[in-house]
DNA sequence: CGGCATTAGATATATTATAGCGTAGTGTAG
DNA sequence: CTACACTACGCTATAATATATCTAATGCCG
């Protein structure tokens, strides 16, 4: 990894201890080892993929030791899970609500997150019209990036 | 189960003939009986709960069976999955390429399929706008249905 | 009928996720 | 400072979801 992007996801961190502090969140060792292997992947990653590089440090750790870190640092909007792929990605905003929207690459298997914002209110509107309360949307796009596409 | 409401699956299942005799694919009892089971249920079901009701009177199956069944069914475009649930439903339009979106339901598990066209070109438009060229499109919205909804 | 493709049976195993219970650390009211 | 409540984590087991692989049966088409 170059030393740039150590920089990089350094920053993250300390986002991330950022905004788990200002909530009374706590950031601990384990959670924060967790966030910075997702950071670390280069794409989206399994909690067993997850486990394996922990274990590499940790070698107690346990698949409930992932989904623990997981819920948590999902509950703190630090990473989304991909239902698709069951597999996890940074946020791009850290640690603020907002609409999340992902294009999966089906050659490649690269995740874009975007935030569109008319899609988010056109889902919105469409759910209040049939009465419906919506409290997440999950959006999860398939097909080929602009690197993959040949026509 | 109300007689009305066999005669309405009854339908439903010639109907799902129809599409596949159409296309050149083949309805075999197993996949038909497997789509009744889906039709039957209340809402979404999963997999092995599938499996168990099948059964009943087909002793020997197994999960390929299912899972076979269900990936021929989703081809054909007769039920959908909700990534969410890991669960399946019957499609609302059977048999046609359409945009569905859910709605699920947090308290009571009811899930709503609807279909709007302006949040799906929205998404479309979003993708594009990113270079991404769509083919499916996952859109899951999590929140209250109406009859639960107590302000 | 014979040959090919599709479907289904059968067994095993991979992958993803949670339950339940005990222990240790942390903050805090008394 | 200490007893308590609370949270986090360790640990083991197991549940739930899904696929690989090989073989046998079935249907299709010439």
């Amino acid at each position: 990894m170059s030393a740039d992007r150590r920089t990089v996801i350094a920053a993250q961190l300390e986002a991330a201890a950022g905004v788990c502090e200002r909530e009374g969140a706590r950031l601990t060792e384990l959670r924060r080892r967790v966030l910075g292997l997702i950071l670390e992947a280069e794409g989206p990653v399994t909690a067993y993929q997850l486990l394996d590089r922990l274990k590499e440090t940790r070698k107690r750790a346990a698949p409930p030791t992932i989904y623990r870190a997981l819920d948590f640092l999902i509950s703190r909007r630090l990473i989304h899970k991909l239902e698709r792929l069951n597999a996890f990605v940074p946020c791009i905003e850290t640690g603020h609500e907002h609409a999340a929207q992902f294009l999966i690459c089906r050659q490649c298997g690269t995740v874009i997150e975007i935030e569109d914002h008319a899609a988010a209110d056109a889902l919105e509107h469409a759910a209040e019209r049939e009465g419906f309360h919506p409290r997440r949307a999950i959006v999860e796009i398939e097909g080929t990036c602009a690197l993959c596409f040949h026509p």
